[in-house]
DNA sequence: CTGAGGAATGTTAACGTAAACATTCCTCAG
DNA sequence: CTGAGGAATGTTTACGTTAACATTCCTCAG
């Protein structure tokens, strides 16, 4: 017996079964109220005794749409901010009564032709591209003329709507806010120096910096990792001037703030640090680190509404979010020379 | 103009652009080698000019299934370990060439039923329901007939068949190791009382305690932070006999550690600490947390295989997929006394 | 030159649903 | 008693696709 489609129980299984029409009960399973109590009670009864239910591809080829989204995720969905721009996109699809369709495409055919290639025979009304801001055909990739789409991604492209997380923002912000505290001497401590979002942070922060006419010393990298962070951090250790730490995310940040204990100084008396991502909540005994929170939940929820209801305009949109920076207690008033 | 299904561009338009039939445009659109070259010329190009996508919706009406799989998910789906198995199932689906469909149910709606309900009327040929273990309906759930269900939990259910990481198997196999290293005193530091995995680990650890002849000694209860550990480890500190700890997850295990330390006790020289989950892999500098990794990406794997490929016996499957502990530097030789 | 045989293409029908329209049946004003 | 009007239900049709079968056209052996 083949499953799927509709169950192999069709309207006409039911309306045999009830002694009515087809159309009668099609009306029952879509709540309209034309239909006599008692027939109703009759047709449901039919309904459950053939575990009757609807054909979603009938319904559909009917409609002419899905109801449903379609997100196309690469390698890992796991990691910190894609999980919760996923999580936005599945909890503005449900409110608004959406499926949602994802797939997953492995690292070596991560291209948004190929995304949107698979995602075109699939039962979407639109579809959200979520590959590396790395992909080989950032730049050259057309969407299909009649498929909505929407990448998420820190670049802009000609063609298709964009959203992300504003990671220069980020960087501005923290700046400003290291500023406000007092301090003028302002390190970067990198992850990947080839990573998308390492690059556009650092940029930000380096154009923060200039802007306000301080002084911007070349970074380190590392490679994401506490230990990593830890070892940056002791070579930060002879940097006398820094009183404000920039790490590209909390491990980083995490492994800083221990080499800078370790040799000595406060944190945050001495040297205040920040990271970024705000992953590492509840984590660490007695650790309270001042980090910048990105708004995921809500790059999901307009990649969402973008995804299905297109904005008429020529240009794309083009859309960072802002995020905030969540104050704890890594970061203090500069300390007097 | 409509998006949606099959673009509104259909066969029949590509057809007539290219003046052929429909048939000769399917076959062109199913790679069908029937076609002369020179025709799949014109087809292609017809079908390149309108823009045609095939209609999801009345393809699966023809084929009876969806080459789909439904997953259901209550609240975060970002949370360690849930994540993971969301990335299981999305992997098993990929190789094999399915797509998934995702929908997430608020905490308030968040019953089997309600879940199950709702995939009924989506393009899927199958359904994996990931709720927490606690839902009310668990027990008196009745799967829908012809939908193949699978449920993702420790607990046993009658008429679904059911998946999910050994709980229980997680404690057994970190008593034994323990054991193995010459510990006897082996106390259990657990998370929110309530909560399912937390009862699942600690009647393991009991049982495997009692089994072993070893004694019990009450377990203290945290709420998942570090801070909670830290606490807790702080308390631990007076059980003297006590060599080796473990935490039913790794925030908690980081924060007994470092309680432990700061009460001048060394790790894992005077006490051995093993956590769970493996989360914390690179998070904090120079700690090299052991902890028992579970096989997530099993469990998506095997519950898209039941859930796609229903076996036939009467008694429903329940399937428990075992991890490993991870060796690092938190365990040790039990001290001689 | 004939026609058998195969390659290429066309035609028909069915999948399950719901809008639009058609029919039936009942009620009640005149 | 008649029939207007409305409620309940039935019938037809189209959505886009593809399997199955039908047709056309070409090639080449005899």
């Amino acid at each position: 017996m083949a499953h799927g489609s509709g169950s192999g129980v069709s309207l006409a299984d039911v309306a045999k079964l009830a002694g009515v029409s087809a159309q009668t009960v099609s009306r029952v399973a879509n709540c309209s109220d034309a239909v006599r109590p008692e027939t109703r009670k009759r047709v449901l009864a039919a309904m459950g005794e053939l575990g009757y239910r609807p054909s979603f591809a009938a319904r559909s080829l009917r409609a002419g749409c899905y109801q449903s989204v379609g997100l196309a995720m690469s390698g890992d969905i796991a990691s910190t901010g894609r999980r919760l721009q996923l999580e936005g996109v599945a909890a503005a699809a449900a409110q608004r009564g959406y499926a949602m369709t994802l797939i997953q495409l492995a690292d070596d055919e991560a291209t948004l032709g190929e995304a949107s290639s698979r995602m075109s025979g699939l039962p979407v009304d639109g579809q959200i591209l979520y590959l590396g801001s790395s992909t080989d055909d950032f730049a050259t990739f057309e969407p299909p003329s009649m498929l909505p789409t929407v990448i998420i991604s820190t670049r802009h492209h000609p063609r298709c709507a964009t959203v992300s997380n504003d990671q220069t923002g980020c960087s501005v912000s923290i700046v400003d806010y290291f500023i406000k505290k007092g301090h003028r001497e302002i390190r970067f401590v990198g992850g990947r120096r080839d990573s998308y979002s390492n690059i556009s942070r650092q940029k930000g922060w380096e154009q923060a910096l200039r802007t306000r006419g301080l002084r911007v010393v070349e970074p380190m990298h590392g490679d994401w990792t506490a230990d990593s962070g830890y070892e940056l951090g002791m070579r930060l250790v002879q940097d006398r001037e820094c009183t404000a730490v920039y790490a590209s995310n909390d491990a980083i940040a995490v492994g800083v703030i221990y080499a800078l204990r370790d040799a000595g100084l406060r944190v945050p008396e001495d040297v205040s640090v920040i990271g970024a991502d705000d992953s590492l909540v509840g984590v660490i005994p007695h650790l309270d680190l001042t980090s910048y929170r990105f708004n995921d939940e809500q790059v999901g929820s307009i990649a969402f509404d973008l995804a299905t209801n297109p904005p008429e305009g020529k240009e794309p949109p083009h859309i960072l979010v802002p995020g905030m920076i969540v104050e704890r207690k890594t970061v203090a008033q500069a300390p007097q020379r």
